[in-house]
RNA sequence: GCCGGAGUGGCGGAACUGGCAGACGCACGGGACUUAAAAUCCCGCGCUCCUUACCGAGCGUACCGGUUCGAUCCCGGUCUCCGGCACCA
């Protein structure tokens, strides 16, 4: 062990030691319980940053803490390889995404490397290799078979800069989530996921999720958005034709005054074709059409709309009302038609306000604020249904049940079900992402590659332009093909695969890596999976994590693993935040970002202080959920804490020549030591294996190292000391794993630091003879006393009766009460 | 607007089941060591008041109220901030 504590050749000195020994290497062991930790792996764009930095230190000490808790441990890392950037690399620099990928990944394989992660790097997957992406493949197929994939014609969200389709997930505020460009539309053929046949498995299965933060589930409830109504039915005046509704208010129908259609409704046309109306209506859907997402949603209450020259029949009241098409009704939501409600619904308030429809009440709130004959805003308060025929006199939360079964009875209507969530869009014109493995027959249709032709190989000869389709259709030697079936002469698809898909099964293949001739072997998942613990970071709340659970529960139906759900228990951890002056001179916190200038880099503080330094710092300055800001003073803090450590472990050895762990206690001093001793093991075990709070299991810590500098000031009994700086160093060895190393070294530990059990404490060491109770006189602090640790209620009591203090304040009044907790506190309530 | 989460010293945060509010760290102040500085070690550090000092008193966990012997914690209401969704019928 060094004198001095010089991080940056013991860093290097134990990563070295750990590969060669090949030491976080697991295999399938039935004898042991096995824990499976997983961080997610990231995108290589060349750069650790602190984010990644946070996230897998996280990881690293559940994954030390639990292999040091005799669990077999699988913890593996690897990358999220296809995306938008490594072909933007190629427009921009001319350099093949692949190889631009692939020298990222071993930067940042370095860079990882230098944190001391403790990971079985055997295991490694990149999604975008040709072994992985096989499997995608393979996967697709299965989907397809199993009718899980199908090929829609249908308006999708475009992005004009990017050149391609997004999903709805991937269109923020009516901008691409990359660029931030506006998001128009655009006719294409997509491939499609039925992830919706998904949504109620999806939803109901998080409550066996008690390990997810409520805020992730209720995130991905709302995304699923299940909503209770009905469909009901009108005629269309002076045709065969027929509009269904969906609504949740279906109590509310005899309210109806009008009806709205989305733009893109597919009957309108139909209807207006030769009328006067023809010209207005199509106006009004190609001003819709043009419109980009941002437009539509900027003038959020102003309402549009054309009406289309036809009345529908109210299936209840059989009033005609006439029929409209407003851009304020979504096609993709429900039928794309809404029954007009004015009264009872601020929309269709705001609309009939406009059109100077008729408002009719059908609810009252029998609220004296309220006067229904003249609304000012629409009422969407529960109340007795009024105007509504039988209806009558009865809580409108009986007729939503009443009126959906009558409807459904005369065959005008039925109770249902709709969700917003909507079929997956998978499609991308993209190059660098996994080839879609099917193929165009003009005999046949589509139909998958064979399964022995798989992968169907990214073709290395196009060019990349940045401009209109996927690059692939540049390929001379991709396109054209046979037919798997009939072996005509056929084309394949040149669209590639949403890279969610690759991260959306990852965690299965971690289980069996090298597998070349499986996906994966279906005894070795179902030992590992399902994940123990997933950390990542919230921003995945919904789309990789609703992802990965629908390939899950796929793959489960498919017979290919036995867990319906991949992640047992998730933590999201919180941004990595830092100070900066804004324009205003104000000292705020945001995160990290290069426009913001308040980067810290994970190489220059690894330079500086080490890893060690860098992880502790991370663990300690807050809990893992919540936001951490950075401190280059609390950096600081940490190396110097560690210098502490360092010093104290270096004194010991140069005093004392390997003295036996074997010790009687001696006096106070040592029943002090070996109390806190043993309160620190029992207070990090608890803190790092229930509630992740590495910060107070770090303090408790420092808490210790404080004790034991004074124990040493003392008389040193050598064998209790010898043992309290050992297990010290055990202690910090999940958090600081390369100096824990030297240290142990140099306290001649026998094997390596990292493979030692973790300590387990002494309850006895833990009853105190004596404690100190706080006494209060009607809650107030008024005396402290110490007590024998195993006194009674009556002792506690009589003991504080003859304290000064407290005989002082309690003679001459009356004792109403007292309250007296082991342990804890006396509260005497005196009157008078 | 709807749905989540949070609000504690100068700062990051602690208080685990309703029981001594402010652990630990940062910053700051003082002392020791040093020719000096750095480093290190030790001490102090919520606010206000009383006091030469010791000792002590009052207030204090966003705000108002409630339950309780006792509330940062539970209940009702208000405010602010953060995050997500948003014309979803």
């Amino acid at each position: 062990m060094q004198e001095k504590y010089n991080f940056a050749e013991i860093e290097k000195k134990w990563q070295k030691i750990w590969a060669q020994r090949n030491a976080f290497r697991v295999t399938e062991d039935p004898d042991k319980e096995k824990y499976y930790v997983l961080e997610m792996f990231p995108y290589p764009s060349g750069k650790l940053h602190m984010g990644h930095v946070r996230n897998y230190s996280i990881g690293d000490v559940i994954a030390r803490f639990k292999t040091m808790n005799g669990y077999n441990v699988l913890h593996p890392m690897g990358w999220d390889g296809f995306g938008l950037p490594a072909e933007n690399a190629a427009i921009k620099h001319n350099v093949a995404p692949a190889e631009w990928t692939w020298s990222n990944i071993h930067d940042m394989q370095d860079q990882l490397k230098e944190l001391g992660l403790s990971y079985d790097w055997e295991r490694e997957v990149a999604t975008c290799h040709p072994e992985y992406y096989r499997w995608m493949q393979w996967i697709f197929i299965q989907f397809f078979n199993k009718g899980l994939a199908y090929k829609k014609d249908s308006q999708v969200n475009w992005c004009p800069s990017c050149q391609t389709v997004l999903a709805n997930e991937q269109v923020v505020e009516g901008c691409c989530e990359r660029c931030g460009t506006p998001v128009g539309k655009k006719d294409l053929s997509q491939w499609y996921f039925k992830i919706t046949d998904y949504a109620d498995r999806l939803l109901d299965n998080m409550d066996k999720l008690p390990g997810w933060p409520e805020k992730v589930k209720t995130m991905q409830r709302n995304w699923i958005g299940k909503s209770h109504g009905a469909l009901a039915t009108f005629d269309v005046e002076g045709t065969e034709d027929k509009l269904t509704v969906f609504t949740t208010r279906i109590d509310t129908i005899y309210g109806t005054t009008f009806m709205v259609l989305a733009p893109e409704y597919p009957d309108v046309l139909r209807w207006v074709e030769g009328t006067e109306y023809e010209k207005p209506v199509k106006e009004y859907i190609d001003r819709c059409a043009h419109m980009s997402e941002i437009e539509r949603t900027a003038t959020t209450n102003e309402k549009t709309g054309v009406f289309i020259g036809k009345n529908a029949v109210n299936p209840f009241t059989h009033k005609p009302m006439p029929i409209y098409i407003s851009d304020y009704v979504l096609m993709g939501y429900g039928t794309g038609a809404v029954m007009g409600v004015p009264a009872h619904d601020q929309r269709d308030f705001d609309f009939a306000k406009k059109f100077g429809l008729e408002i009719v009440p059908v609810i009252d709130p029998q609220d004296p604020d309220v006067d229904v004959n003249n609304l000012t805003e629409a009422c969407a308060a529960e109340g007795v249904v009024i105007n509504s025929g039988e209806f009558n006199g009865m809580n409108n939360r009986d007729a939503i049940q009443k009126i959906a079964e009558v409807a459904k009875e005369r065959g005008i209507g039925e109770p249902t079900i709709t969700y917003r969530l909507r079929d997956w869009l998978i499609s991308r014109q993209r190059y660098w992402g996994t080839p879609i493995p099917m193929i165009w027959c003009e005999e046949c249709g589509w139909v998958p590659e064979k399964e022995e032709n798989l992968p169907v190989m990214l073709p290395t000869d196009v060019e990349f332009t940045g401009k209109g389709e996927s690059p692939i259709v540049t390929s001379k030697t991709f396109v054209d093909t046979v037919c798997p079936v009939c072996g005509r002469p056929a084309k394949r698809e040149v669209d590639t695969m949403d890279t969610f898909l690759d991260s959306s099964w990852y965690e299965l293949r971690y289980c069996d890596a090298r597998n070349t001739e499986k996906v994966f072997d279906k005894e070795k998942v179902d030992y590992w999976m399902n994940v123990d613990q997933y950390i990542g970071g919230v921003e995945h709340a919904i789309m990789h994590l609703m992802y990965a659970r629908f390939f899950q529960m796929a793959l489960h139906d498919l017979g290919l693993v036995k867990d319906e759900e991949p992640f047992q228990n998730l933590l999201t951890q919180g941004m990595v935040l830092k100070g900066y002056t804004d324009s205003d001179g104000n000292y705020v916190s945001a995160k990290m970002s290069k426009s913001l200038g308040n980067v810290v880099s994970p190489a220059e503080i690894i330079e500086k202080y080490g890893a060690d330094t860098a992880r502790l710092f991370i663990l300690f300055a807050a809990p893992p959920e919540r936001e951490l800001d950075w401190s280059d003073e609390g950096v600081e803090g940490s190396f110097r804490f560690l210098n502490r450590v360092y010093r104290l472990v270096r004194e010991f050895i140069d005093s004392f020549d390997h003295p036996a762990e074997e010790w009687t206690i001696a006096g106070e001093a040592d029943r002090k030591l070996n109390y806190a001793l043993n309160y620190t093991i029992k207070k990090v075990t608890d803190d790092v294996s229930d509630r992740f709070n590495f910060n107070t299991a770090i303090s408790s810590v420092m808490e210790l190292v404080n004790e034991m500098y004074r124990y040493k000031t003392g008389g040193i009994n050598e064998g209790l000391y010898a043992h309290a700086v050992r297990t010290l160093v055990v202690l910090l060895t999940p958090f600081v794993p390369h100096v824990a190393e030297e240290m142990w070294e140099g306290l001649g530990g026998e094997g390596y630091a990292y493979e030692q059990a973790w300590p387990a404490y002494d309850p006895d060491a833990l009853v105190k003879d004596t404690v100190e109770i706080m006494v209060q006189i009607n809650g107030k602090n008024k005396a402290k006393i110490d007590i024998p640790g195993d006194a009674t209620r009556e002792d506690m009591l009589a003991i504080a009766a003859e304290h000064e203090t407290i005989r002082g304040l309690t003679d001459g009044k009356t004792v109403v009460k007292t309250i007296a907790v082991p342990g804890r506190l006396i509260n005497i309530v005196v009157k008078g």
